[in-house]
DNA sequence: CCAAAACATGAATAATCTTTCGCATTTGAT
DNA sequence: ATCAAATGCGAAAGATTATTCATGTTTTGG
């Protein structure tokens, strides 16, 4: 199903789903979009369930009246922001997935992916707390789900074009194990014991390590 | 600093800190380890921030008044139940480190340190969401570091065993890398898409082609 | 310029939790 | 058996949030 996105007075506003009634004026869209952005804000710095609508409101410079007026709760607020993420996530891939990356050697695979989801990781404050976070409520863990579902089919989409003898199933095992270790070193981004170019170059020395033999039986 | 901890008529309480009192009797010791086994397994089901004081009392078939007789406050419960992890990982690993470890084949050694970890794991249902959850308030972030640094700690100790060469700060670093990896799989444990045996195979194989280089070089 | 629709506001309401407190019951020592 | 200390109890107070709503302001189409 294609998803559905408004246009009003040029400001674009793609949450059309959990939205309480779509913003029929440009400073409504805009509004909207700065709430979403202080979400992610505050969202990134204190974590999903410390976060409040009045934090949320207060950053976005909007009365918690207005925040309510497009969105019918937090949830909703959260899963806006998701969208946002989810389609900005497919747009990378997009540029990504090229014919060239079925015959690649690994290494460069590794930087043409990872490079560029580590700084869209870097530019989104609240992404990485709800793509890593564990623990939200039954809709939202849905919702997050979702992101990293996203990302997972992309990558086994990769393998099965690298290696077309093997099996869907696998290719969706080793990418959610991947996608998982790339998660976990996200989570080490702020741990003082090394940079984040080491970080980096480290979790591609992991991949490309433990990729390396099944390409080999597989490619 | 050796931790106090008391016996009181044959129970064993051990959460001297945190305690607004040390209990007297045998049925306030009971109670305290009663109330800590229904924390660990609320935390398990809906992880912290969604854990109450009253679900966990419930659990423990005890009033919520009482809960407050012994623990100041939420919180306290979490440092007592993070204070029991700590001292069994403390004991798993004491009784892990051996002096052969030094000379272990390293898939032999894999085996030693995971399988006694992950079934530590499986029996404690807090321990996971504790140990490899983000994002909580800023006391209970720093506990729940102390617990993962005395991991990151005895396994940087081994690696310093069998590569005396390795620099610690390098010992440090691999180790932070290792169980952040082994907490990657722990949030991996209840996906759908392989069983608990083909993941920890799955973890070993990807940490044995993730070490060997590393203890060619400095072994 | 005017009226209707859209949007903005924040005090008030409502729901959810944490924590307290006065009183009841149990335990251990004498 | 009796008393003081320890423990148990749960309704109610206190705190924190999410959400609503009555009312004021801005925008838009005519």
């Amino acid at each position: 199903m294609p998803e559905k996105s408004f246009i009003v007075k040029g400001i674009r506003v793609q949450t059309s789903s959990g939205l309480r009634r779509a913003p029929q004026q440009a400073r409504g869209a805009q509004r909207i979009a700065r709430i979403l952005d202080a979400a992610a804000e505050v969202i990134g710095e204190v974590g999903y369930d410390a976060a409040t609508t009045v934090m949320i409101a207060a950053k976005a410079h909007t009365a918690i009246g207005s925040l309510y007026q497009f969105f019918p709760n937090k949830e909703a607020i959260v899963q806006g922001l998701l969208e946002r993420y989810r389609d900005e996530l497919r747009a990378i891939f997009d540029a990504i997935i090229t014919p060239d990356l079925a015959t690649l050697p690994l290494p460069a695979l590794l930087d043409r992916i990872i490079d560029p989801l580590l700084e869209f990781e870097l530019g989104r404050h609240g992404f990485k707390a709800l793509f890593v976070g564990m623990h939200m409520s039954r809709e939202l863990a849905a919702a997050t789900r979702q992101l990293t579902d996203e990302v997972v089919g992309r990558v086994a989409g990769i393998f099965q074009a690298r290696m077309p003898t093997l099996p869907r199933e696998m290719a969706q095992r080793y990418s959610v194990i991947v996608v998982q270790i790339v998660k976990a070193f996200l989570g080490l981004a702020d741990a003082p014991i090394m940079t984040r170019a080491e970080l980096v170059a480290e979790l591609k020395a992991l991949l490309l390590r433990y990729l390396i033999p099944l390409e080999g039986a597989s490619g």
